[in-house]
DNA sequence: ACAAAAGTGTTCGCTTTACACCCATGT
DNA sequence: ACATGGGTGTAAAGCGAACACTTTTGT
């Protein structure tokens, strides 16, 4: 019982985005402290008597504005004593989804500013962020085959050329698109609103919503979404 | 930067062996302080400077005996802050397993005495520890169908009867012995070797091996084990 | 000879994959 | 009329699921 132990609990997030058909990541800018200027991930250390969970949130809001659409616990870092220079640190970060279309970024108290990074195009970031954000991106890259998370990237109605590009920037493949709309749509998870986007020349595209209500419903029969190497 | 943080950092393993075709779970019975008497977990708080998976290791060895054969972080548990009726305790729990054959279980420092417990006939254990050992178990059964960590629960040498009711126990289905042996052969993973085990009555089987190495490097290059639906 | 466990193939149906042309709109 | 992105079907191959009898040993 080492009531004396001097190891700090911190929560960081990476906070996933969808923009202009790129994948981002939400960082910050430090204003106080060691990594004072370097851009690192929203977050910080947790309060006594607060929950893990609180913590993210509240630094995602006190930070960024930010209001989730997903959000998982990722991995907890704490293997390298010295990943924050000062202290001993452990961190519990988390994966969360946004569809930044409906935020605009304030950057307040420990931020001196907030940004979306394309993910491929990322600063050497404080602490070791680079590496949490690359253990995000993994999960992300696999949960989007077993679990229709990318719908939480997107606008509540999207047209399907969305979806499509969407998995093929995130997975970095080619898709098909006959077999992806087909295997989509199978699901019967997607409801046909009466709206049609039409942007620049082209044929205007309907707009589906994602059932989640339905999707959890099934989910708890047994129900498994899957969409294979897309 | 919160200095006086009061937040307790602990590790804690849900052990898993593998024993008269039953899945167990290791746990011991704690000689000192508020949960005293009780089973919960092997595990306790980490020391300063000490990395977090040392610091399981380390307990699991003083309070067990034991060598792992495959080890992962599960999950943190942390959102309940009196999850430890006392201290505000942040919990990082890990996943492993081992092959208990090999070893001889000994109680030691904090423990009274350390022993295997069916995991579907568990008594109330201390803190969260059952709700902990209930992520353990989803997490082996998801797993278990995509990556080939039930070699870890056998023999080095087993006969495939053994994987066919590993797989039949944990996942608590019936499975097809064709469908599976097809299916786990095709993968070319195993070796066959010129041993055969004999016990009781029936037809002598031939011995297996898993090729772990070669599955670590076709798994670089991108091959995908699974094992669908057993 | 019987009981007990090991070992072995084939058929059917469904899912996955590969693949190319027409449609609706803007310029 | 042409450029741009949206929308659609079919055939072949591969995989998963269902299914029962023979072999080798101990008693």
């Amino acid at each position: 019982m080492d009531a004396k132990q001097k190891i700090f609990v911190a929560v960081d997030a990476v906070v996933f985005g969808y923009i202009e058909s790129k994948l981002q990541v939400l960082l910050i800018k430090q204003k106080y402290g060691v990594m004072k200027g370097k851009w690192v991930l929203p977050g910080g250390f947790v309060k006594d008597e607060e929950g893990l969970t609180d913590a993210v949130k509240r630094e995602l809001k006190e930070e960024t504005g930010i209001t989730v659409s997903y959000h998982e616990q990722l991995y907890t870092f704490g293997d390298d004593v010295k990943r924050d220079p000062r202290l001993h640190v452990v961190s519990v970060a988390y994966l969360t989804l946004v569809n930044p279309s409906k935020h605009t970024l304030k950057a307040d108290t420990d931020a001196e500013d907030a940004q979306w990074f394309d993910v491929n195009k990322l600063p050497k970031l404080g602490y070791d962020h680079n590496k949490i954000i690359k253990v995000g991106l993994e999960r992300l890259k696999g949960k989007l085959t077993y679990e229709p998370i990318g719908f939480d990237l997107l606008d509540k109605e999207f047209p399907f050329s969305d979806l499509e590009n969407l998995y093929g920037t995130i997975l970095g493949k080619e898709i098909d698109r006959r077999n992806f709309r087909k295997k989509m749509l199978s699901f019967d998870l997607l409801q046909e609103t009466e709206k049609m986007r039409k942007e620049g020349s082209g044929r205007p595209a309907k707009l589906f919503t994602f059932n989640k209500q339905k999707y959890k419903r099934l989910a708890k029969e047994g129900f498994h979404f899957e969409i294979k190497y897309v």
